[in-house]
RNA sequence: GGAGCCGUGGUGUAGCGGUUUAACACACCUGCCUGUCACGCAGGAGAUCGCGGGUUCGAUUCCCGUCGGCUCCGCCA
């Protein structure tokens, strides 16, 4: 790979080039050919991706990594080319040989970079042919993408996933160096790990030398990472390949990227400045500017006023608090969930009353869906709010509403009542639904937020237990340690999460270091300490042994690119992603295995095997 | 585990409140064409309408099931 140019580096002299027929090796790109390279003999290897055949003259659109050119053959000049050229077809793998040439004024091509020139071709070689392709490559997005994952080295040829993947390399390498300068050091951990509890499902290897036991493919790192930090190498990151056998969607894949970072000696304020700066650096290489320090919100305020614990702040249409108002409300519904230690939450979509009967009954139809036990509207007219409730309201309770709320006339109020979690919940998604259907999202907006004070516990209603939020390694704030035995969902976490337009690009804690304090944690989780040390043991061991204040974070790589890349799916940024069922329609994964490969690994099939 | 949407030549779609030669565009093949750039023109080939069952004289069309894809809920420490 000695002189061959690199797509970025143009002017590089690359070799020679033309010396006798047969050589096919290129001396330049064909995408950063440009007016200025006129006059020189380049060679180009490349896709065919256009042809236009005049029958006395043959265009060909060359395609490379870097781009695209236009290729002239003319049977005057160069018959042999030319009687090659009308061989061609879409695909075929050439080099050319040829001189790079300014168009004839009138000629060029406004919508290519290289649109100036052409390369008018003295000597063509087919490297190789193809079949036609299974799909127009110019038409892929609206392919089905089951095709594309099946071809998905055509499919990855198309300019739109070299452009993402170009990108995704770039913030991978602009994340090193980020994080290499300021002294941390790149080191991998397992990935044929232990399976430990919590958590999401594991991905198991059955070991062949001891019958019957199984590996784990790590979650995350975070176990080794923190081991690392015992042994004392104070600042570590890892690229790593995560996996969690959970169901997919648009944003989730069963194996995954993060960005996985950890500090020894460090508070919360460390590993945040550090992670902001490190976004803000990859966000800037797509030229978006990011002010620094970048804004925080508690958990309880995200939840109050956006409804989620990961607030899309591109648009305000903030949720509000009317438990009071409602409390001594002729409305029973609303009254009793007050009386009942619930909450009555408002939303107030400014001009929305011109949304139709439908659209208002389909608000109403979608609340249990968000989670709510309901959904109230009133129109606020110029004297009176109009709604399916209004007769039950006194008119000083219409006149407090409109008063806290701040109503217009022509403004839609939208109200839920019940226990306050839910309550939050589906008011943030009522919240996203009428940005999206009212367009009040602004394209081009970039907005970070920390959420910090996350609770360190949640009641797990279905396992009637309290678990963790993030894992039990996260630390409680030191003021709130004391609480862990009495009041434990009082508790703040050392934790943060880092959101970006709604979407949790990562999060992270600073741990126990202090094995009484991990030991309080696990008493608070109903986790004794036999089975935490059956379950955990290893960690625990280290703890004591000198461990060091740590803590860290993580971000989703693959989120990060297709955030900045512009995509809708992390699919779209991942050279061989897999569908929904988890298959790789390219590899035919997951496939059936022989007798004798699970006999090896002393595994007794259910279902019958090949 | 659940809900919704989709499945018709290679690709993207149309069609059908039951009987048609299953239509259009792109791709493909042949011919013509020296300035195109999603080239153009003329002609051609190419579809058991995802699969199975049911209703019917007759199903691509209606019904049920199933498979596959996508989106979402649950799940994702």
């Amino acid at each position: 790979m000695e002189q061959q140019e690199q797509p970025g580096q143009p002017g590089q002299p690359g070799r020679p080039g033309l010396q006798g027929q047969g050589e096919w090796r290129r001396s330049a790109w064909c995408g950063e050919l440009r007016a200025s390279d006129a006059g020189r003999e380049v060679v180009l290897n490349g896709w065919v991706a256009h042809r236009r055949d005049h029958g006395g003259l043959i265009f060909i659109d060359l395609r490379d990594r870097s781009g695209l050119v236009q290729v002239v053959f003319n049977p005057q000049t160069d018959p042999e080319a030319f009687r090659t050229a009308e061989t061609l077809r879409l695909e075929y793998v050439v080099s050319v040989a040829g001189q790079v040439r300014h168009r004839s004024p009138g000629m060029e091509n406004p919508k290519l970079p290289t649109g100036e020139i052409e390369v008018a071709g003295h000597t063509l070689t087919v490297l190789s042919t193809s079949k036609t392709p299974p799909f127009v490559l110019d038409r892929a997005p609206s392919v089905d993408e089951n095709l594309r994952l099946r071809y998905r080295y055509l499919d990855l040829r198309r300019p739109e996933m070299q452009r993402n993947l170009v990108l995704r390399h770039r913030l991978a390498q602009k994340t090193r160096e980020f994080l290499n300068a300021r002294g941390f050091l790149e080191i991998e951990t397992p990935m044929l790990t232990r399976s430990t509890p919590e958590g999401a499902r594991d991905f198991l290897v059955p070991s062949r030398l001891s019958p019957g036991t199984f590996y784990a493919l790590p979650q995350s790192p975070q176990l080794f990472k923190q081991l690392l930090m015992v042994s004392g190498f104070e600042r570590y990151y890892q690229i790593a390949r995560c996996f969690r056998d959970e169901d997919l969607r648009a944003d989730r894949q069963p194996e995954f990227t993060q960005i996985d970072i950890e500090m020894s000696f460090v508070e919360r304020e460390d590993v945040m400045q550090l992670g902001e700066e490190l976004i803000a650096t990859l966000l800037g290489e797509v030229n978006v500017r990011v002010e620094l320090p970048l804004r925080r919100i508690t958990y309880g305020e995200a939840m109050l006023r956006y409804g989620s614990d990961k607030p899309d702040l591109r648009f305000g249409l903030e949720i509000q608090d009317v438990s009071q108002l409602f409390a001594t409300s002729g409305f029973q519904v609303f009254a009793r969930a007050v009386a009942s230690g619930g909450v009555v939450r408002a939303l107030v979509l400014p001009g929305g009353s011109d949304l139709s009967r439908r659209e208002l009954d389909q608000l109403v139809e979608l609340a249990p869906r968000w989670g709510a036990r309901g959904l109230v509207w009133m129109l606020a007219e110029a004297e009176e709010l109009r709604s399916p409730i209004a007769k039950y309201l006194g008119a000083g309770e219409e006149a407090a509403l409109r008063k806290q709320l701040s109503v217009q006339p022509g403004d839609l109020i939208c109200l839920m009542a019940g226990p306050e979690k839910e309550t939050a919940i589906a008011m943030g998604r009522l919240r996203l639904f009428l940005a999206e259907k009212k367009n009040l999202i602004p394209p081009g907006r970039w907005e970070l937020v920390w959420v910090v004070d996350f609770p360190l516990l949640e009641w797990n209603e279905e396992e009637r237990r309290l678990e963790a939020v993030h894992h039990p390694f996260t630390s409680p704030r030191q003021e709130d340690v004391d609480l862990l035995a009495t009041e434990p969902l009082r508790v703040r976490a050392n934790a943060y999460d880092l959101v970006l337009n709604g979407v949790e690009l990562g999060g992270g804690s600073i741990r126990n270091h202090r094995r009484e304090v991990q030991e309080r944690v696990f008493e608070a989780l109903g986790i004794s300490p036999e089975e935490a040390r059956a379950k955990f043991g290893f960690l625990l061991e280290a703890l004591e042994y000198g461990a060091p204040p740590h803590g860290g974070i993580a971000f989703g790589f693959d989120r990060l690119v297709m955030l900045l890349a512009g995509e809708e799916t992390i699919r779209d940024v991942i050279a061989f992603p897999k569908t929904q069922s988890g298959a790789d329609p390219l590899t035919g994964a997951p496939a059936a295995v022989s007798a004798a490969q699970l006999g090896e690994l002393h595994i007794i099939p259910e279902v019958p095997v090949a």
